[in-house]
RNA sequence: UCCUCAGUAGCUCAAUGGUGGAGCGACCGGCUGUUAACCGGUAGGUUGCAGGUUCGAGCCCUGCCUGGGGAGCCA
């Protein structure tokens, strides 16, 4: 007997195999019975022919509700009609835990009823999709930095104070004293990459802002690549090759999962290197032309990215932001101290931004000003500012945002369906 | 925080100010190739909460609660 995964069950045609899973749908028709099956790796249906089962073991199986755990032995054969190309004859099945009444049907619900269930939902083929290309996501995002002399090199969580001191934090009570979840792992990124070179950090990431989209998470996870002696030119091309390699990866390894919530494929097809590239100067140009009220100096809001985002198929880099947009650390431009080297990263079909990154400032007086210039309190950075005094170097880095990544590759309609568990505004259960 | 929409059966939704219904799910029965199967039957309700208007409120008004979408902020 062998037991084997859904997912390899091409591997034995003409076998029996045992999968151990769980009941995901059935339908009967008086004298067959079909039970689609799961396992976590993917979805088969076993075929229960009355004529073929004895009494016992077609009533046993006519009466395993939704969701039991169950053991099954079947045969393994090619099938045109099954959506996998495959089907399993019943030998035995053995009824592991016979479920409740199930409360997620296969049918339409509501968005509050999902995430009430949301420790259920994740079981449906289309979220388990999902979630699958979000582990393919990060699995060959980290596989690109680690075949190219990255070390993981992960930052804290709790930390004393704000690394970019402009949105809310979550304070926790550290042994009498404040601290705070991060909102980045960047400042100790750069740390690290001034010890080991070619650094990034995977973790997650807490806004304590009250954001209430499709977009935000107020916990979500953010890679972030940091490298000394690389620049703001640099920075970009590394992002290219990094945003490439991810979604080739996706494309080749999550076909079936991709099929299964129904991505065009196509639009996936058309991103590769050199990505699109447009300076904030133009970007103000072309908003103007098209009747945005906006002036040279303004941020960009969801609206004015949406609409640059969607002149290409492609991403699109928006580099050299006005300073004041910027946090404190981004490098001014030499020949135009107004704009930093820096940018956003816009994903395409209106996914908006997935990357923000720069190079980073290492001159000490520098950093200096800027941080007096945003009334950030210098006795916190003492640390941080350090790195200017022994051996800086020009260096740059990044953050990818997981979840924003993994909704635009699967093509989603909202944030909360990328992490397993989301924590959104006024939800943290389950 | 602001703008906007919504709350009716376990779920998804109907119901002109005048006797609260249907589909799905559950349960019972029928059907040998179903793909969210289909067909027949049974059970299932404090219409989010508190007031108000009215002969009469699920429906109109006020307040509150909960949720959805958006803005700002950002990944």
């Amino acid at each position: 007997m062998i037991e084997c995964s859904i997912a390899d069950v091409k591997l034995y045609e003409g076998q029996e195999v045992l999968i151990k899973g769980w009941l995901y749908n059935k339908r009967s028709s008086g004298k067959i019975q079909f039970l689609q099956i799961r396992d976590g790796s993917g979805f088969i249906q076993v075929v229960v022919e009355k004529s073929k089962t004895s009494p016992e073991l077609f009533d046993l199986c006519d009466h395993i509700a939704q969701e039991s755990s169950i053991n099954v032995i079947g045969r393994v054969r090619s099938d045109k009609r099954a959506p996998s190309g495959y089907e399993l004859d019943l030998i035995d099945l053995s009824l592991i835990h016979l479920a409740d009444d199930y409360p997620i049907a296969l049918k339409e619900h509501g968005v509050e009823f999902l995430m009430d269930n949301r420790h259920l939902w994740i079981r449906t083929e289309r979220q388990s999709a999902i979630l699958r290309i979000r582990h393919e996501i990060i699995k060959s995002a980290m596989e690109y930095l680690n075949n190219h002399g990255f070390i993981k090199a992960d930052a804290p969580i709790i930390t004393p104070a704000t690394c970019e001191g402009t949105t809310d934090l979550f304070e926790i009570d550290y042994f009498g004293e404040s601290a705070y979840l991060s909102q980045t792992g960047q400042l100790y990124a750069e740390a690290s990459a001034m010890a080991l070179g070619k650094v990034y950090t995977l973790g997650p990431a807490f806004r304590a802002e009250k954001s209430k989209t499709r977009r935000h998470l107020i916990e979500f996870w953010m890679l972030e690549p940091e490298v000394a002696y690389l620049d703001h030119e640099g920075n970009l091309k590394l992002q290219e090759e990094l945003v490439s390699y991810i979604v080739e990866s996706v494309l080749k390894n999550r076909e079936l999962e991709l099929k299964s919530i129904n991505r065009d494929i196509s639009k996936l097809e058309e991103i590769n290197k050199p990505f699109e590239r447009m300076s904030y100067d133009d970007a103000v140009k072309i908003l103007q032309q098209n009747n945005f009220d906006i002036q040279w100096g303004d941020d960009f809001g969801s609206p004015e990215e949406t609409f640059l985002a969607n002149l290409y198929k492609k991403p699109l880099f928006v580099t050299e932001y006005p300073k004041h947009c910027k946090a404190f650390y981004m490098q001014p431009n030499p020949e135009r101290p107004d704009v930093v080297l820096c940018d956003d990263l816009l994903a395409p079909e209106g996914y908006g931004e997935i990357i923000g990154g720069s190079q980073r400032i290492h001159d000490f007086d520098l950093l200096v000003k800027r941080l007096e210039e945003e009334n950030l309190p210098m006795d916190i950075y003492k640390w941080y500012l350090d790195l200017r005094k022994y051996g800086t170097v020009p260096h740059s880095g990044f953050g990818l945002g997981i979840e924003r990544t993994v909704a635009w590759i699967c093509g989603l309609d909202h944030i909360r369906e990328t992490i397993p568990f989301p924590r959104m505004l006024y939800r943290v259960t389950p």
